[in-house]
This record gives C-alpha cells, structure tokens and sequence, in this order.
DNA sequence: GTTAATTAAATTGTGCACAATATATTTCCT
DNA sequence: AGGAAATATATTGTGCACAATTTAATTAAC
C-alpha cells in the first residue's frame, strides 16, 4: 500500500500542549476580543472605537490632573507620552489622532520649545465627553454580572501577568 | 476673567471610574498585545503569525483526532468549523486561508457534495510543521516563569469572562 | 561652529478584525 | 419544476497594530 500523505509527526501528550484551549494565551486573545464588542455599541453612541475611547481616558486623565493641580489651561500630551501609555508607537497613533482631530475630540500642534514634538490637547467637545462617558465602565459592569473583587483580582492577575512577559 | 476652554465637568469619584488603569478591558487588551509579542519571536522561525498558529492548532488536532479514530485520510474542515473554534469569520479568515495556502501549509477545495463549502486539508508541510510547533508552548512557558497552577487558574478564569460576557 | 548622532513623529507596507455587502449554491415551499 | 429563502464563502472598506523606513528637529562631539 503507498502512502498519499504525512501522518500527525507528534505523540498524544505533544498534540495535548497544542490544544487550542489549552493554551492561556488563546483565552486573553478571545476575552480581548469579546470584551471589544461587549463596548462597542455603548462606545458607538459616543462615535468612538475601542482604542479611541482607550486615548480618551488618558486625555481625560492627565486634564483632571491639572485642574487638581490648580492650573487652569489645558492639558498637553505628547505622542510619546500617549504611546507609553497606551504601548503603542507613533505608528499606530498617528494616524489614530489625526482621525480623532477630524472628530474634533483633540487639537493637534506643534511644541514651540521642541517642533519635534506634537502637542495633543483636549477640545471642548472632547472634554464634555467625558460627561456620557462615565456611564460607560457601569454599563459594562452590569453587562458582565459578576463579583466586582473577583473582577478586580482578575485585573491584578494580568498586570502581573503583563510584567513577568516584558520582564 | 474670560473663560477660554471648557473644564473636566465630571467629580473626582467618576474621573477614578474612567482612570485607564483601573479598566480590566484594558488589562486584557494589553495582555493580548504583549502575549503576542511573547509569542513573535518563537513563530517566526516558524513562518507563522500569531493568528496562523492558532489556526494550525486547530487544523493538527483535528486531524490527530481523525487519526485517534482508525481514519487514515486527511481531516477536513469548512471555514465554518473553523470559523467557530477561533471565533473568526469568513471576512477574516478567506484571506488568512490564501495566505497560507500559498505558504504551502493547507489546501483549499471546494467540497463535491456542497460546493459552497472550502474544504480545508492541511499539506504534508502542514503536518510536520507539528514537530517543531509543539516546541513553542514549552519555550512560552519558560518564558513566562509563573506556577503552571496559576496561570492554568488564569486561563479558567477568562474562560469563564467570556462565556459570561456573550450570554 | 559645523558635522554627526540622537530623538520625535510621520509614513509605508503587511496582516489581521469586523461590518456590510455580494455571489453562488442549496434547500424549502407549493 | 420553478421561484423564494437560507446558507457558505468571498469581497469591499475601515481601523487598528506593528515593523521598517523616512523626515525633520535637537543635541552632542569635535
């Protein structure tokens, strides 16, 4: 009898360690995508993307910020400051800000000290957003229906899990 | 005093509830991207990226399931199926299917009885890429440097995530 | 002080994800 | 049998991610 074609090279307990659930990583990659769309509708009300609400915070953050710092202007980021945030280069963000500038959520300038770097500043559109957007994470939390603690354990074990990867 | 600008209009309570950090979705995200990293190096000697290698996983189990069986053909599988193990759909997985047909790992035809359907076989490239694939876990596994317990606990813990969050 | 090295952002190109639509085949209905 | 509904995949278009390169501005070195 000729043989046609390869047989599965690997023993049993080989092709166990190559179980699709098996594997931790596959879980984080479909929990992240699960988790993107369980946002999406309440985010598209708001006209944003998942990573566009993500740069949002961070504009929303480092403004509340400043106002508790006792200054009065406007927050300014970075691109390299967003990115360290986010971990995500200027690759990703670039085009990312230039369609949130469109949207009129942010102003994009040039730093008068430094023209190299971009000076990422909230509009008012941008910072009244974040009125609608606080009803967003409860929403979600109801959405989920699960132990707020054991939610939150989750989220320390990734962290942590994030840290051993990046050494 | 003229009022230039608008000002975080949120209180201090919900600004926490929007703080990028506090924001298990974000973790996940996070953890997704950075676990993908973890796995670059270790599949690029392999010619695979991070989605080609799950789907692979899924295509040698079935086919080592088929095997198990008494069946000495190749295992077929529908982008469907395929589509249902990796929660990923035609728009998806059509062009990652051409990708790796012209790679050489799979093949594509249509089925005879219903020629709507793909039939996707993997190649004998295909099969005995196995043999240094069962590799990777291993080396993540080093990598990682955490309690298999743990992150086994982790793994239980999203999966349980997931289903709570698509109902 | 001019050139070299560094830094910040933008650009280019590839490969997912995913919504929306199109195409082709099969099944259902009568 | 013939047309409508359902099904499976492919296509189109948008928006990330990310590697690699480019451009422009600043700093360092001589």
């Amino acid at each position: 009898m000729m043989k046609t074609h390869a047989v599965m090279p690997i023993k049993i307990n080989e092709r166990e360690l190559l179980r699709l659930e098996n594997q931790l990583c596959f879980q984080i990659y479909t929990a992240s995508r699960v988790m993107t769309q369980a946002y999406k509708p309440f985010l598209k009300a708001l006209g944003l993307t998942y990573p566009q609400y993500l740069l949002m915070m961070v504009l929303w953050q480092k403004q509340g910020e400043l106002e508790d710092a006792g200054t009065m202007g406007l927050a300014q980021s970075s691109v390299m400051e967003l990115g360290s945030r986010l971990r995500l280069d200027s690759g990703t963000l670039s085009p990312l800000l230039k369609r949130m500038e469109a949207q009129g959520l942010l102003s994009r300038q040039r730093n008068a000290e430094d023209e190299r770097q971009l000076q990422v500043v909230l509009t008012d559109k941008g910072i009244n957003l974040s009125i609608e957007a606080v009803e967003v994470p409860l929403k979600l939390l109801c959405e989920l229906d699960m132990p707020a603690e054991e939610l939150w354990a989750l989220k320390l074990q990734l962290e942590q899990l994030i840290v051993t990867i990046d050494d």
